[in-house]
DNA sequence: GTTTAAAAGTGGTGTATAGTGGTAATATGA
DNA sequence: TCATATTACCACTATACACCACTTTTAAAC
């Protein structure tokens, strides 16, 4: 289970440190790839394989799916960690989830989620929910 | 069930202590987070992986479950006792909840509440609210 | 009521390690 | 062959953690 927030940056040569404590939830290597939002999610290598299972039962009849699957398997890189617990994130996903400099690594339950802290911090950041939203939702899922 | 008021203070290292009493119900663990007012609340590790199966159950491609996630799971820490049964509150609860030195800890039910001294104590605090105000608010819900 | 002892809470110090930046070595392509 | 890009390796710094010592409070016994 991850969780915990933690504020660190991209270097020149696109290496992001995984924060230490998220990282020994990991193995030795890990999944990269778009997220649903504008940001990255980092598997475990057993759980992504669950995701690809999961995925796999979709019908590819869709157009939908079909679109699913490239976003979420075509970007999909496999990453290890070097001695200091960096991974390399591709320019295309830095790309995606606009990341220059600063970002945030927060547990997400089963992931990792990766995003530029800019696009976080942002005001009109739906995916970040206020206070007063979050006492709602409680409430929709009876909580 | 925890119970009772304590005050105390959080030093410069940000480690504050959960008193014995409130301590002797949680294991050897907890979890740090938001609350709903601007408060923290711990939980037990159980109450809290209750609560996160539930969680996992909600689907993913919904928006709110999604936020409703990073909501959870970004703002919750992790927490051991060091051996004076201290915890360490990250940066980020510490501002939410306005602690600066004093701090106020009260058991709630299933939970422990955390305040800023200061602002249990402000006389706005509409968390605190005398006698013939919650007496009628408790009628509405056959109390 | 006073004394004693145990437990609870507070503060500080030193060490390990997480995180950052940079350099060297290897590989790749022109 | 040279220039560029990529990867692996190394060194430093700041922070977090574990440990220790002390003070204060609470409880108990005389």
């Amino acid at each position: 289970m991850f969780m915990g927030t933690s504020y660190n940056s991209i270097d020149e040569k696109n290496r992001m440190i995984v924060p230490a404590k998220l990282r020994a939830g990991l193995g030795a290597r890990c999944i990269l790839t778009k997220g649903l939002d504008r940001c990255l999610y980092i598997y475990t290598w057993e759980d992504w394989d669950k995701q690809m299972n999961k995925i796999a039962q979709l019908p590819e009849s869709d157009p939908k799916v079909r679109a699913f699957i490239r976003h979420f398997c075509a970007n999909a890189a496999e990453c290890e960690f070097d001695k200091q617990g960096r991974i390399i994130i591709p320019q295309e996903l830095k790309a995606y989830a606009g990341i220059e400099k600063e970002l945030v690594t927060m547990g997400a339950m089963s992931k990792i989620e990766v995003w530029s802290r800019e696009i976080w911090d942002a005001p009109d950041n739906e995916s970040k929910m206020e206070n007063e939203d979050f006492a709602m939702s409680l409430a929709e899922y009876n909580f």
